[in-house]
RNA sequence: GGGCCCGUAGCUCAGCCUGGUAGAGCGCCCGGCUGAUAACCGGGAGGUCGGGGGUUCGAAUCCCCCCGGGCCCA
């Protein structure tokens, strides 16, 4: 590889983010460079598996939160393969479930369930889901890889393949074979118009409704007069009543109230009363909720419901605190296990009976007696609560508005009913999952805790499904006698006698019958499908290809680590631990990192239909892509972030202040041949100044700091560190510190020096951000670096990561030199506070340190700090200094005297202007001063003067918490005169650049007009020559052609001047 | 109703774990620079640290309660 020094390629580009984004990403895809990187990464055997959380392939376009997350993985996996590792970087899409059949039959005009049957055959509904998500995995692709996003997409793992759907059963029939899975009778969520079960996570809608609010009495068995208080909002629970709910360690009263007895929760009394507008009661005794157990209770409608007839048996109080609460209803809690998860959870565990009074479509069943066939709300609501009032059983009834759950795709109002599901019974598990849930380390820690609430109260889980897209349950079962057998693979499939279809989806599996070896009889498949979480719970094996080929699971697991938005805490962190428990009995990984949300600027979702929601392709025309991912990288990660352009705009700025500052020291590297191989921070070190040695301390920090970031995940702590490293320490000091070194026209050691650390700097800088922006990290490598050195790998993302060299690490001097730069603000301040301008020099600065560690630093980098304040010389002193100069001056608060003493005031603040310096001591000694006025008796305090510290006029002075410091305003006659000189300098640069003349060009130089500047010129003429790169000055007015001339004002007076290139 | 997170300058956020005089960037105002220039640099104004209580010599920081927002559950 030829090396031509370094060549000022980047000053000759100008800068367009987004082209450059452009060619970088053909650069990539020419050169195959991912490939590249894969290959180097394989070579290792240090393995990082990293598991991708699949995103959901129902929509083209991917949101912030998706982009965010992907950015976020993609930087991690950059890091460690930097590192040195061998990284697995598969990707994997989601792509069964409910949602996804929704829009197909949105999109084919499917009504109802049956539809898919009868109007277009679960064939075509299969295919079209399938070719929908095949078309959503591409886009996705191409977005992820169009942020920049390195993985392999290639070869990304989907759920849907036939493969994946082996690997599924796999785990099905573990569960079968460790005597979890099961049959039951279980509530959930059902939507009456689309007649189906609703998973958890699809009930996710709530609207304001409107519902009865009811206090119902049921009578006390064999007492007179004497009723269980309950509340209801849902009265069409009410036939399917089995037994009442109390707390054993809450408060119960019986009550008086119109001759007859209640029973309810002491803590609810009052507010039950209040509502029901009752003044006159009497509380008749207070006892613990414990002695209500086993207390027998009848049904006021007993006789009208046919269930009743059995159910009748079980009324009685049961002692459930996990269905009973202090702040509603009456603590005593109706229950009917057929329709409420807490009372079916409470009914099993007391061998309760469970019964559903609610059919398929929402009527109530023959079995409710008189209320069959009413719809479940409105009407069996009606005609309950009637018959209730007709035989006296409700205390008080109103109506309520709260938020009860919708249907997602209908907003019909949902029923809890019990049907007959497969469960695999994960709480069987608990002590597993927790004991392996401690094991793994979780990034930031509070979601350790979040997970660990969750696992208490861990419930079976209902695997199936009774849809068609989705993995098929693999459970076949005997027409015959009934008998049940769980296949685990393809292969067993065939040794069932049954034949292996070419997809393993509905409804071809469905028509695959096998043989029961109990009776020989025709075994057919259980219609369901899995839980679409099942298929992404798996992938830690499934995306592996395991069972079919072991190797790489072995090898590979457990998972180093995942990342996900804390939504998936409860999600996918979860889904993923109980497979892992269920098919390992250990945890499929050991890190976990939580990153929040991405919502509008408001902190609202940002959703399409809120019309905040920001399209990836808006997005990627608006800003360049390093942008987003920068900004992205800045927000702290497990927080939730905030949309906002304005904010993408700033980073942007800061994108050009990056550029701007490599584009400068290639420009004057290559202007004077500088060769980072032959000069080195190494070979310079002795002709190093001291701000030299800082800037190599501060790169070695930024790399011990980087690492330390970064491998705890703190992404944004990292990338803040970057930032504020090119930006501050390196585009804003050194350089700006070290310009006159480098602007010398002779070959220096010093300038050497300089430029060996700028580069070392600027490149390390730059490999260390290479994992977070690496379009423009590559761009400036291939441009800058890669031209200047020879042996360089072809990608910027070949290199290693730079470990820090902790010798080179000065912390003493990095200390000095951030005091410095404080006291260089405080100084400014002072300059700024005289209205001297930075151009002009001044005599001396007078710095009185308040610490050692400031006399120190001021010592130290005395030349640093005279350079930065553009001062002769720095002077330490003791603060004895500026007391000795110091006078107190006083000033009368007129508004504080007047609000006390009236009248007086005049005569007081004559007085104070008399008396000053005596009054003034002493407030400061004693803390006020008294005086006689008129005949009165003042005392004046703090509040009613103001104490002024003065100094001499020559002096403008700046206090901060490390030092006093002082400007000197007295100018010799020689500083006026190299103050016109640097004005006049700075015309002259203005007229070369508007002239367009080349920074090496060399000029004649014409002056006329005020004599004083005219004198001052004389007296520097060398110095300014030197400065504008002058041949020659002459004194007068041009009279050659091609001269450029200019009038310009120097404060009030006037001057000419002319240039001509020689 | 429960669990977890967040609430600090006009805006976006550091600081909180491990208490010791409130920070940055942007915006705004003022000034400067013009050899990195569709840039840049400096100065300044701006804060009841969501509210209340407690612990402590001392609380943005630790504890409790309340309010507002987010996520996940009921």
């Amino acid at each position: 590889m030829s090396k031509v020094k370094v060549a000022d390629r980047l000053s000759q580009i100008q800068y367009n983010q987004f082209k450059i984004e452009e060619e970088v990403k053909e650069f990539w895809a020419r050169n195959r460079v991912y490939n590249l990187i894969r290959d180097k990464s394989n070579a290792s055997n240090r393995k990082f598996y990293f598991l991708d959380g699949p995103p959901y392939a129902s929509a083209k376009s991917i949101h912030i939160g998706t982009i965010w997350n992907k950015v976020i993985k993609d930087i991690v996996l950059r890091y460690h393969r930097m590192r040195g590792f061998n990284v697995w970087d598969k990707p994997g899409y989601d792509t069964h479930g409910l949602p996804i059949e929704v829009k197909i039959e949105q999109s084919l005009g499917l009504k109802v369930k049956k539809d898919i049957y009868e109007k277009v055959g679960v064939e075509k509904f299969i295919e079209a889901c399938r070719g929908f998500v095949n078309e959503n995995m591409e886009a996705m692709s191409k977005q992820f890889i169009e942020i920049g996003v390195f993985m392999d997409w290639e070869n990304p793992y989907v759920t849907y393949t036939n493969d994946y759907i082996e690997s599924g059963w796999w785990l099905i029939k573990k569960a079968y074979e460790k005597g979890l899975l099961y049959k039951g009778y279980k509530v959930l969520h059902w939507c009456p118009r689309c007649e189906t079960v609703l998973a958890d996570y699809e009930v996710s809608e709530y609207r304001e409704l409107e519902d009865p609010s009811v206090y119902v009495k049921f009578p006390v068995r064999g007492r007179h007069r004497e009723y269980l208080l309950v509340w209801t909002t849902t009265p069409w629970t009410l036939p399917a009543n089995t037994f009442i709910m109390a707390h054993p360690d809450l408060e119960y009263v019986r009550v008086m109230v119109n001759d007859e007895i209640l029973i309810l929760a002491k803590s609810r009394l009052e507010d039950v009363m209040r509502e029901a507008n009752i003044r006159d009661y009497k509380v008749i005794d207070v006892f613990r909720g414990s002695i209500l157990e086993g207390l027998e209770y009848e049904h006021p409608l007993e006789d009208y419901v046919d269930a009743q007839r059995e159910l009748s048996n079980y009324h009685r109080v049961i002692m459930a605190p996990e269905g009973v609460s202090a702040y509603e209803g009456t603590g005593l809690v109706h229950s009917a296990p057929g329709h409420g998860t807490v009372d079916y959870d409470v009914a099993v565990k007391h061998g309760i009976p469970v019964v559903s009074l609610v059919d398929e479509v929402g009527r109530m069943t023959r079995e409710s007696g008189k209320y069959h066939g009413l719809y479940f709300r409105d009407e069996a609501n009606k005609a309950i609560l009637e018959d209730l009032r007709a035989r006296n059983a409700i205390f008080h009834e109103s109506t309520i508005v709260h938020r009860y759950p919708v249907c997602w795709r209908c907003k019909t109002p949902l029923a809890l009913r019990a049907t007959t599901q497969w469960f695999i019974s994960v709480s069987k598990l608990k002590e597993l999952l927790i004991r392996e849930a401690n094991k793994i380390e979780w990034v930031p820690e509070w979601a350790k805790t979040r997970f660990m609430n969750m696992l208490e109260e861990i419930r079976d889980w209902a695997i199936g499904r009774q849809r068609f897209w989705g993995i098929p349950l693999p459970i076949w079962v005997c027409k015959s006698c009934s008998y049940t057998h769980v296949v685990g693979s393809t292969r067993e499939l065939v040794e069932m006698g049954g034949e292996v279809p070419e997809d393993l989806h509905r409804p071809w599996i469905d028509r695959v019958k096998l043989k029961c070896p109990n009776c020989g009889g025709v075994m057919e498949r259980v219609l369901d499908v899995l839980d679409v979480w099942f298929d992404s719970g798996i992938s830690f094996y499934a995306s592996l290809g395991y069972p079919m080929r072991r190797d790489l699971y072995e090898n590979l697991e457990p998972a180093d680590f995942i990342v996900e938005g804390h939504d998936q805490i409860r999600g996918w962190f979860f889904s993923l631990l109980r497979s892992g428990i269920i098919g390992f009995n250990k945890s499929p990984y050991r890190r976990v990192l939580v990153h929040g949300f991405a919502l509008d600027e408001f902190g609202r979702e940002m959703h399409k239909s809120l019309g905040n929601y920001v399209e990836f392709d808006e997005l990627i025309a608006k800003v360049p892509r390093d942008v987003v991912r920068f900004w992205l990288a800045t927000n702290t990660i497990w927080e939730d972030l905030k949309f906002s352009w304005r904010a993408l705009e700033y980073t942007a700025r800061d994108f050009t202040v990056i550029w701007n500052t490599f584009v400068f020291a290639s420009t004057y590297m290559s202007l004077d041949g500088f060769d980072p191989e032959v000069t080195t921070i190494e070979n310079t070190i002795d002709s190093m100044e001291i701000e030299d040695k800082w800037l190599i301390s501060r790169t070695n920090s930024l790399i011990r700091d980087y690492h330390e970031a970064m491998s705890n995940l703190k992404i944004h702590d990292a990338t803040r560190l970057l930032k504020a490293f090119i930006l501050d320490d390196v585009s804003r000091f050194y350089i700006r510190l070290i310009r006159r070194r480098v602007w010398e026209e002779r070959d220096t050691p010093s300038k050497r020096a300089a430029y060996a650390t700028l580069y070392y700097a600027l490149k390390t800088w730059l490999i260390l951000a290479a994992p977070i922006i690496p379009f423009l990290t590559e761009y400036i490598y291939q441009n800058f670096f890669k031209i200047s050195e020879s042996n360089t790998p072809a990608s910027i993302h070949l290199l290693d990561l730079p470990e820090s060299n902790t010798k080179l690490i000065d912390l003493t001097l990095e200390e000095h030199m951030s005091i410095a730069r404080s006291i260089v603000e405080t100084i400014l301040s002072a300059r700024a506070a005289a209205g001297l301008k930075l151009r002009r020099p001044v005599r001396r600065v007078i710095i009185a340190a308040k610490k050692d560690k400031v006399g120190e630093a001021v010592k130290k980098l005395s030349e640093v700090v005279a350079e930065m304040v553009n001062s002769k010389t720095i002077e330490l002193q003791g603060l004895e200094f500026f007391e000795k100069l110091r006078v107190y001056t006083i000033k009368p608060n007129i508004g504080e005297i007047g609000r006390d003493y009236k009248k007086l005031t005049p005569e007081i603040v004559r007085l104070v202007e008399e008396r000053g310096v005596e009054i003034a001591d002493n407030i400061i000694k004693k803390g006020y001063y008294e005086a006689i006025i008129s005949g009165e008796s003042v005392k004046l305090e703090p509040r009613h003067i103001e104490i002024i510290a003065e100094y001499p006029e020559w002096l403008s002075v700046k206090e901060s918490d490390l030092a006093l410091v002082a400007v000197d305003k007295q100018l010799t006659r020689e500083e006026e005169a190299e103050g016109y000189s640097k004005e006049v300098i700075r015309r002259i640069q203005f007229m070369r650049k508007e002239a367009k003349l080349m920074i090496e060009d060399r000029i004649a130089v014409w002056l006329d007009g005020d004599k004083e500047i005219m004198d001052a010129i004389k007296m520097y003429e060398d110095y300014v020559a030197g400065e504008v790169r002058a041949t020659k000055i002459i004194y007068g007015t041009p009279t050659e052609s091609g001269v450029y001339v200019k009038e310009w004002d120097i404060e009030d007076k006037s001057i000419r001047i002319g240039i001509r290139r020689e």
